[in-house]
DNA sequence: ATAATTGCAAATGCTTTGCTTGTGA
DNA sequence: TCACAAGCAAAGCATTTGCAATTAT
C-alpha cells in the first residue's frame, strides 16, 4: 500500500526506508496536526524501536521536499501536517487548542498588495488567528 | 529622565530596580527588533554586570504587562519591541532580516469576519509577511 | 558494494530556575 | 524592614549531531 507521501518521496528520489514509509504512513493518516513527540507515539506502535531522532529527521526531510508543513503556533512545539494541493491558514482556538484551517482569498489578495505596495516580492506569510468559540 | 516604559512600570506598580531602568531605557531608545542577546549587549555597555538572566527576566516580566511586544519570526530566535499605540503587522526581507511595519484595516476586518464566521471571537492574530525586495 | 540512514547518547541553543546575596519602597 | 529582585550556575526542553552499526538501491 502506497500512500501520497510514499509516492511524493518516490518522485523526488528519497531513499524509502522502512521508518519513513511508517512517517509517511502516520501523516498520511493524521487528521489533526501532531507535534514530533506525538508522532514519534504514533510510529511507535508500529514499530516499537524507531528512534524519535529519525521521526526529527524524517520530518525535517519531508519538510524541506515540501511534504509536509511545519506550523510554530504560538506557545506551543512545532507542528506538522500533510501539504495539501490548495494553500490554506489557521485559527487556534486559544481555550482547547483545537485547529481549524480555512482560506480566504481576500485576505491572500490584499497581503500581496500591500507587499508590492511597500516594494516587496512576497515570498511567504504565516496568517494565525487565535480565538475563543462563541457559545449560543 | 523618565521614558515612556517607565511611566508603564510605575502605573502597574512594577519596582523599578537599576536594571529594569536599563532595560527599559534600551528599549525606548531601540527602533529595531532586538533579541535577547542583543539587548543584554546594549544593555551592557551601559552596566557591565547585568546578567542576561535577568534580561530575560525582565523583557517576560515587561511583556506579561503588556509593555513589549515578543515576536517569533521564523527560523529566528524571539524579538522584542516597545508595544505602540496603534496594532501593527510585520514585513520581513527573507534576505537581510530587516522589517518593515505595517497596518490594513482591511485585513484587520477580514480576519474578525473569518473568525466570526467560524464561531469564534477573534481574540489575537499573527500575520508576518515575507518577501524579497524588488530592484527596479 | 557502498553511500545513505539509523539508533544512541552526547551536545546544542535558547530560556528558565534554585539559591544566596543584595536592594527598592 | 523585608518582600522582591539580581547574579550565578545549573537545569530544562526541543532539537540536532557524531559515530559505529545497519540497510536500501
Amino acid at each position: 500500500m502506497t500512500n501520497a507521501i510514499e509516492k511524493k518521496c518516490a518522485k523526488r528520489g528519497l531513499r524509502l526506508t522502512d521508518q519513513r514509509k511508517l512517517v509517511a504512513k502516520v501523516m498520511s493518516e493524521s487528521e489533526d496536526h501532531p507535534d514530533v513527540y506525538e508522532l514519534h507515539k504514533r510510529v511507535s506502535k508500529l514499530d516499537s524501536k524507531i528512534s524519535i531522532a529519525t521521526v526529527y529527521r524524517t520530518v525535517k526531510l519531508f519538510e524541506e521536499a515540501g511534504i509536509v508543513a511545519k506550523h510554530d503556533f504560538k506557545g506551543t512545539k512545532a507542528r506538522y501536517e500533510q501539504t495539501t494541493d490548495e494553500h490554506h491558514d489557521h485559527l487556534i482556538d486559544i481555550n482547547t487548542g483545537e485547529i481549524t484551517e480555512f482560506v480566504n482569498e481576500d485576505i491572500e489578495k490584499l497581503q500581496k498588495e500591500v507587499a508590492e505596495k511597500l516594494g516587496y516580492k512576497l515570498v511567504d506569510h504565516r496568517l494565525e488567528l487565535y480565538g475563543s468559540k462563541i457559545k449560543k
